[in-house]
RNA sequence: GGCCCCAUCGUCUAUCGGUUAGGACAUCAGGUUUUCAUCCUGGAAAGGGGGGUUCGACUCCCCCUGGGGUCACCA
């Protein structure tokens, strides 16, 4: 195994639609080189720890599909536990580690200890922004001597560790962009371990990155900005550098970096809506890469197979929602209807109809369906006997006298049957058809009010269907309702 | 504003110097059909601008323009 890659998620509780993408592509270059997948819980802001976060995560992760190798795992009672060697997989237990490692640069000479106020920071910043100064910290704590930074430190004064950029200017090689260079003059003496003694991001990730072995950090393109602090201290440790591949952001319709507000993010929203996992994953992959160009749909099995980090794009993609409900609609049609139900009842849809009679709903709904749980909407008719307007009933190209003649020709037809062809979608077929032909109708006058008649609504699926759904008794009951409304 | 990144139909993309610039979503027009949906067929729709390099540039280089990201003791 020589690949490894991570993926730490937002400390959040949910996975938004960019970190899908991103630990997909994590997952898919780790899998097509054998290699593996590590989470990585990075928790090191107390005030934005969220209760549950990891918990729901993993659940998310689980159910969209993308098993990992190493990091935090659920057990079945409910509890934390974890996986693989590396560990601990959660950032807030590492804290030991982060000390010693801030020590050994502190020793070296890599970083100083600040004491400057938050206040007097904002002071600087402020100051620096009227000049239109580039905004750095002005190094003022760098020039405190040995003695009266240990005396400061021993009376207890808050600090913080400060990495000491060096001169000169750091170049590194993306995957996706090519070489990026950049002066190191334009970065900030980054705070490495802060006043609460927990490290920074940037500490963390290349202390935890290079222990647990991590070979390519695969992350979202707002991180390009850091990677020449995360070098600098790649090279004041001595650790040798991993690859790093930056990706294209995912964008509102308006291009901005994609957020809420203008929509759905959290992929909890989407699975909730019905959307399946692996349309969900079959989208989010061709947002910045293309295995071929000329298909649509992949399973993850071949998207594991002609990924490629040098494929993918460099230009941000918007999320177009469309495109993806349409693909939802694709995997729907060719989803086992079994399992199509059990995803609807779980996100509340016809929790209380019988699971058979639910399937066959969904067996003649699927088609028309992008997202299940606009199925809520079609339910109705099917638990209850549908009201609406007589006139309804009547084909385009007939009259009411029509309508009621067809239908009770159609009703002695049908209670002439028995249960068993009720039973079969291809008999009721035939044998409605050949009725028609037999009686020299068209189709119209017959289909047309009968449809109606089942459905109560000028659009839903056709009359064969409902038939074997609604079965004999059902099915003439409702015929009889509609003649009623005619008589 | 400084720095960095990016740039093909409205959107996602193919093309890696020579193509009628291809596909998909959306859109428009037909067809199938009892309705809607599905499905099928067809149409409209793109290389931001200016310089180079080259026999030849969407493709390579430079400039401009435009868009985005980032400038925290957040990740």
């Amino acid at each position: 195994m020589n690949v490894k890659t991570r993926f730490p998620p937002s400390p959040t509780g949910f996975l938004h639609i960019g970190s899908l993408r991103t630990v997909l592509y994590n997952y898919l270059h780790a899998k097509k080189n054998q290699g593996a997948l590590v989470l990585r819980v990075e928790d090191t802001d107390q005030a934005r720890l969220v209760d549950g976060a990891i918990e729901s995560l993993i659940r998310t992760l689980d159910a969209v599909g993308i098993a990992y190798d190493e990091g935090p795992i659920l057990l079945k009672d409910g509890t934390l536990s974890s996986k693989g060697e590396q560990g601990p997989y959660i950032q807030s237990e590492r804290l030991e580690i982060y000390k010693e490692h801030a020590q050994r640069l502190l020793d070296e000479g890599h970083a100083y200890v600040c004491f400057c106020s938050k206040e007097r920071l904002d002071q600087v910043r402020k100051e620096q922004q009227l000049a239109k100064l580039p905004t750095k910290y002005d190094r003022t704590c760098l020039k405190l001597g040995a003695e009266e930074v240990k005396e400061r430190m021993g009376a207890g004064e808050p600090h913080v560790v400060r990495l000491k950029i060096p001169e000169g200017e750091t170049t590194f090689q993306d995957e996706v962009r090519g070489s990026i260079t950049i002066n190191n003059s334009e970065i900030d003496d980054q705070v490495l371990v802060k006043t609460d003694g927990f490290p920074t991001y940037h500490l963390a990730v290349v202390v935890d990155d290079h222990l647990m072995g991590i070979t390519h950090v695969i992350r979202g393109e707002e991180w390009i900005s850091s990677v020449p602090k995360h070098i600098i201290l790649y090279q004041a440790f001595g650790f040798p550098l991993p690859v790093f591949a930056h990706l294209p952001l995912i964008l509102n319709p308006d291009r901005s970096k994609l957020s809420k507000r203008q929509g759905d993010v959290a992929v909890e929203d989407f699975l909730g809506k019905g959307y399946l996992p692996e349309a969900l994953l079959n989208f989010v992959a061709l947002l910045g890469f293309n295995p071929t160009g000329d298909r649509e749909i992949y399973t993850l099995q071949e998207l594991e197979e002609s990924f490629e980090l040098s494929k993918v794009n460099k230009g941000g993609a918007v999320f177009d929602q469309e495109k993806l409900r349409w693909m939802n609609g694709q995997y729907i049609k060719q989803t086992d209807t079994v399992r199509l139900v059990e995803i609807t009842k779980q996100i509340g849809v016809g929790k209380e109809i019988d699971r058979v009679f639910m399937e066959r709903i969904m067996d003649i709904e699927k088609d028309r369906l992008d997202v299940l749980i606009n199925l809520q909407e079609q339910l109705p008719m099917y638990i209850s006997q549908p009201d609406y307007n007589a006139e309804l009933l009547v084909w385009k190209k007939a009259d009411l006298t029509d309508a009621k003649t067809q239908l009770e020709g159609m009703r002695s037809f049908l209670e002439a049957q028995l249960d068993a062809f009720f039973e079969d979608r291809s008999l009721i077929e035939e044998g409605i058809k050949g009725y028609i032909n037999d009686k020299e109708l068209q189709n119209g006058n017959v289909l047309w009010p009968l449809r109606v008649a089942l459905s109560g609504a000028g659009k839903s699926p056709g009359p064969f269907e409902l038939l074997w759904v609604f079965g004999k008794q059902e099915s003439i009951q409702r015929i009889k309702n509609a003649l009623n409304k005619l008589s």
